[in-house]
DNA sequence: ATTTAAACAGACCGATCAGTCGGTCTTAAA
DNA sequence: TTTAAGACCGACTGATCGGTCTGTTTAAAT
């Protein structure tokens, strides 16, 4: 082989990861495979070798960054801490694996091939583990009694939906300052703004 | 003139109708100009004939979607209803307008064009419009002590975000449905979640 | 009746894109 | 040392897209 099982691996990672950066900034469609060689430092012969195809690729990579923000959360969320303090710690998260703008691509991506291909099925299968994961954060919110509300599934998707359309507005902010809001603005969803 | 200016107006509007819900569902790129002649009912060129470019109709569409939204809610909203009860009226033209998802195509064509394009500034200048608008509702809801807080640019982010992202999850959902659901987020929102 | 020009239509062009294929290089096994 | 195969390269293909151009139709002006 020409280099390494390692080297290889590392390759595939630096296309992902070149992959990733492109997709949350341009978009799916917007964003070539010539243009993810060209960031990841190879040619298009060496990614095909890889990844069937772009759809493979988006695929692959959003089960990575998926998990991997679970498992980065699950790291250091405490049973011992209370929901509230769990929400917080996931608007952390979320704002660290740039899963934000992700969520944008990933919906272009499903809209282009549609619902009922294979990959959309698998694509769908992967933002649904996210969601119940998340939905049972929520879950554990409301058994608590910390939070008002009797339906986890819509709380859970109202609040995803405003972690997600938060960061529209703020693609040129640095990592301390979108924090910054995300915790101000879980505050205001806990506490409300009505005086 | 083969068509009388009525007529033609009326194709343009048809064209503009179809680009609108097309780019809404597929997003900017995933969009081709085939599509929306299809849609429309006409061919390419005469859709050349009254836009000069997808830019063009694009900007020509979101200038034309944004004003109309705030037209129709200016018309129902009164003087005399708290902030409240303007921010419920807000939500349901949001839905009304759909221009929920133009949003997200709204971002996917200024990330495409990049913001320092011409047709890029022109994007910036109808989305701050938009915004100042909002912004203006949201400070007579700080000014009249209705809501708590002292950034009305930042609460305004913060909302509209809330909303823009809520329509991620709710491709399927009809009117009435989705209604109903950004009522209980606004509700959500004004009195908080915690116990 | 003739002319004029707006309102279309559709063939065509160059660029770009996802994906393929034959080939080269390197490492590890035999 | 030979060989086999994985890792990688880059030219090529067919399809698609945005945009152009030429031509045709028709309502209105003369």
């Amino acid at each position: 082989m020409k280099k390494t099982k390692d080297d290889a691996e590392l390759t595939k990672q630096a296309i992902v990861e070149a992959a990733k950066g492109l997709f949350s900034a341009k978009g799916y469609a917007a964003t070539s495979m010539a243009d993810i060689c060209s960031a990841a430092g190879c040619s298009r012969g060496g990614l095909y070798h890889h990844f069937d195809s772009k759809e493979d690729l988006f695929i692959y990579l959003a089960d990575q960054a998926f998990t991997v923000s679970w498992e980065q959360w699950g790291e250091v969320a405490r049973d011992g801490m209370t929901a509230t303090e769990q929400l917080y710690l996931y608007a952390d998260y979320f704002v660290d694996t740039l899963q934000k703008p992700l969520n944008k691509a990933g919906e272009e991506f499903l809209s282009r091939i549609g619902p009922d291909s294979e990959a959309g099925q698998r694509f769908i299968g992967i933002l649904q583990t996210y969601m119940q994961r998340f939905e049972s954060l929520v879950r554990t919110g409301l058994e608590r009694g910390e939070w008002k509300g009797d339906n986890p599934q819509e709380l859970a998707m109202i609040i995803l939906g405003y972690y997600s359309g938060l960061s529209d507005s703020i693609p040129m902010m640095d990592k301390a300052d979108a924090k910054k809001l995300y915790r101000k603005a879980t505050m205001l969803l806990l506490e409300g703004i009505k005086q």
